[in-house]
DNA sequence: TTGACATGTTATATTTTTATAACATTATGA
DNA sequence: TCATAATGTTATAAAAATATAACATGTCAA
């Protein structure tokens, strides 16, 4: 798989609320799949299966099976390499790049973005 | 609008590749809509502007129109806004934590995750 | 051993996102 | 002014993501 690719799989994950609030529920404690349900049982037990596929494929999560539970464990490299690559040097220098903006666009009366 | 659901906005936003690359278009230079159209050909213009609209509601871009042209500006704010609350904790100290869960992990034999 | 617990799989309905085409509007420059 | 360039709008088709139900498998503990 290419990088892209890669990068990409990771930022689709994090793009759904749910699956950010499972990553902030991993962050301290690995969990098991069954306390995961529980803990998001607004939502039916085989969709937060499904969520944490989808994280486990951008490999933001790592599972190891011990008997008939499954603990699962937060893996925030990829999240790590993310930030780095782009959210990072995106952010970088944001407040002096905003004011630049702000006197570029005095320039002009109609601004259009809400 | 809730502030978890404008970051979500964002994190949406940048889930598809298109969309990340137009902010890195736009990072050092404004260009007008046609131009961003002219970049990437590859899809329908119509497609791009649909991916703008995405990004302007997410105030990633913010547009002013001077004449006939529509100038398109990255907004780098929102991604700093994530990057402090929600990206750099989670990376910060991944090395760590990362060799922590190897240690963890090579106690149990069966690894699922790929 | 065996019942039930924890997890996994498959199928499917629903919703959202993405892509495109056809048509509309506004501004500029010859 | 008026043809056309630049952008915008609306409708719709196609693809992908999300949510759920029904059923299947493996493991532990009495």
């Amino acid at each position: 798989m290419s990088s892209e690719a890669y990068e990409d799989k990771v930022f689709k994950a994090l793009a759904a609320p749910v699956r950010r609030q499972i990553m902030d529920a991993l962050r301290d404690n690995p969990m098991t799949t069954g306390e995961l349900a529980e803990r998001f049982s607004q939502i039916d037990r085989t969709t937060v299966m499904q969520h944490m596929r989808v994280l486990e494929t951008a490999d933001l999560i790592i599972s190891v099976k011990r008997g008939r539970v499954r603990w699962n464990h937060l893996n925030p490299m990829p999240i790590k390499a993310i930030h780095e690559r782009w959210i990072g040097p995106m952010a970088a220098g944001a407040v002096d790049k905003l004011s630049a903006l702000k006197s570029e666009l005095e320039q002009t009366s109609e601004i259009s973005a809400k």
